[in-house]
DNA sequence: TATATGCGCAACTTATCGGTTTCGCAATTT
DNA sequence: AAATTGCGAAACCGATAAGTTGCGCATATA
């Protein structure tokens, strides 16, 4: 199963999941109880999230603490990075049409 | 068919041809030719991420051509930020430990 | 006017997804 | 030691996804 980092974040349950362990590691249990799905259900998605290293484990006794390995998140970042670039220099392209149109009116 | 923009961009052919149509409009089978696909397959994909709004479509005669709609891509760049936010405060965190350190060794 | 081209749409197929149920194991609690 | 609790793994199911094939409709070319 090759599951990248944009195929984790699809579904809006693991993105809440990540934003719900992103300040704080949580068991399954405490995280399902803020959806209205099933134990095992965020289990399945913590099990995914964690083959793409989006997630890591800690055990503590019989508990399991999942928490947000945020580095990765600078992957999607990345991602973005190439589009930002464009619509910042057409953002530059704007200011400089306005600029000309400022000067045309004095 | 309730897809965002997330789901939109869970495809790795989806988000090659995102890439192909950021700075040129281009038609289905122009875009076609950059991959092994049939142009109904590149079709479908363009009809779920206009259905998503993230492209925008220009009939030349009988020609389509498909550009992309970079403002919606802010969507992602926005949901992305509070996660930036954290990364940026734990590598302030580890700025203010490495200055501690330091100023002991003096 | 006949033919070719570019395209979207719909039907169909196979693969995958998200969720439930059931199970077994290990760590607790009684 | 027995019962309870927290968990992952596997089997299963319905829904949806991605791709193919075939079609019809325009626009362009002969």
């Amino acid at each position: 199963m090759r599951r990248d980092i944009f195929q984790a974040i699809a579904d809006p349950t693991r993105r809440a999941i990540i934003i719900l362990i992103a300040l704080h590691a949580m068991t399954p249990n405490a995280i399902a109880e803020n959806f209205n799905t099933t134990r095992q259900a965020v289990s399945k998605h913590l099990r995914i999230l964690t083959e793409c290293e989006l997630v890591k484990q800690e055990q503590k006794g019989r508990e399991i603490y999942y928490s947000l390995e945020i580095d990765k998140m600078k992957e999607i970042d990345k991602w973005i990075e190439q589009f930002r670039k464009i619509w910042e220099t057409r953002f530059d392209q704007l200011d400089q049409v306005l600029s000309t149109i400022k000067k045309q009116k004095k």
